[in-house]
DNA sequence: TCTGGGGTCCTAGGACCC
DNA sequence: TCTGGGGTCCTAGGACCC
């Protein structure tokens, strides 16, 4: 018997639990974002397939999907609520599969660790199960590591299973662009780039020492092992903990005025706080985001005197900080996050690395 | 074409201490 | 007076994910 881990990940998540609901949109281009309002500013979260043939997708802005759209599209506001108790069943279905450990990914993902001789009837059973319990569809991808599982379940949609291996690992992926793989984006496929490397198969055979001395001695390892699909494989239901809760707002016109800036700043920071009080944790730093107008965001954080469960203490600090914002520059929107102190520290529970150690 | 909201983790560099 | 390394903490900023 082997261990695998197997990745669930929902079909078109958001848009099925809005189907399923209202079926009488079955069928129809369904685009849910923002408030459901194609002419303001706020992007997809999910399009149904329908959608997707006209080359709408998420992250797209509401006004392109909007021009588009055909005329029969349905724009529907995002309701978290609705997600978060779909999330919920399917995630309760997977766990009461035999012998497995669950670690939740996302609303819509999660891996399974598992010892079988046979991981697609293992794959076949979840989708069963999900699909038994919510009536909903999922892909599955098995692999020997969550790397390989993870980019797997895109070969495996819709309503399939993929298995990617060492085996066939290059087979596969070896011509893809570094893109394709989990945790590069476009900036780190663009400095992959200037180095020569654009396939997987080329970040695979490049120089460690070369990405050590770009990406840093972590990013760079990391970066090398994942052009031969190399990434942790265990799987961990440790329940997850939040270190921070941020709240952010783009603002459907510009603020003009400092006024304008740090109204805004203390409602956000007074939510940001709510979030983490009602957990009962004491905040230890404030950061903030503001994104000045056309498009340029900026970062900046500080630590708190000492960890406070005090509501005016936390929003003035985050108004103080704001005092650092260019006053000149108008700005599209603005994000308070609130800092906690970390949860081994407050409960003993052990943070799980998103990325692992190899 | 015009770009959300909620998160996590990593790196660089300065300050400070021994 | 001018100088070494090593370690830790903090700020600022960036990249990526769902």
């Amino acid at each position: 018997m082997a261990y695998w881990v197997l990745h669930v990940d929902m079909d078109q998540f958001i848009a099925a639990v809005e189907v399923l609901r209202r079926p009488e949109l079955a069928g129809l281009p369904v685009i849910v974002g923002g408030r459901g309002d194609p002419t303001e500013r706020a992007v997809v979260s999910t399009a149904s397939y329908e959608a997707r043939a006209f080359g709408i997708g998420s992250g797209m802005p509401l006004k392109i999907a909007a021009r588009k759209a055909p005329a029969d599209a349905v724009f529907l506001p995002v309701d978290h609520e609705a997600y978060a108790v779909a999330s919920g069943e399917v995630m309760a279905a997977l766990r009461a599969l035999p012998d497995v450990v669950l670690e939740v990914v996302g609303w819509d993902e999660c891996f399974l660790g598992v010892t079988t001789d046979d991981p697609e009837a293992v794959a076949r059973s979840a989708q069963a199960a999900v699909l038994g319990a919510t009536a909903l569809h999922c892909s599955v991808g098995v692999g020997d590591n969550k790397v390989r599982a993870k980019i797997a379940t895109e070969f495996g949609k819709p309503r399939g299973v993929f298995r990617l291996t060492e085996d066939n690992w290059f087979e596969v992926m070896g011509d893809k662009p570094t893109r394709d793989l989990w945790g590069v984006g476009t900036k780190v496929q663009k400095r992959l780039a200037a180095h020569g490397i654009t396939s997987v198969r080329e970040l695979a055979d490049a120089d460690e020492q070369t990405l050590v001395t770009e990406f840093g001695p972590r990013m760079g390892v990391w970066y090398h092992g994942l052009g031969s699909g190399i990434g942790p494989s265990t799987v961990d239901d440790t329940p997850w903990v939040a270190r921070s809760h941020s709240r952010e707002t783009t603002y459907q016109e510009n603020l003009t005025t400092a006024e304008q800036v740090e109204a805004a700043l203390r409602e956000l920071a007074a939510q940001a706080f709510d979030d983490c009080a009602a957990e009962g944790r004491p905040v230890v730093r404030v950061h903030l985001k503001v994104r000045y107008a056309p498009f340029d965001t900026k970062t900046s954080g500080r630590k708190l005197p000492g960890p406070t469960g005090d509501r005016d203490e936390f929003v003035a600090a985050a108004v103080a900080l704001g005092a650092t914002l260019d006053p000149e520059r108008e700005v599209r929107l603005l994000g308070v996050r609130a800092e906690m102190t970390m949860p081994d520290e407050v409960d003993g529970v052990e943070r799980t690395p998103v990325r692992g150690r190899i």
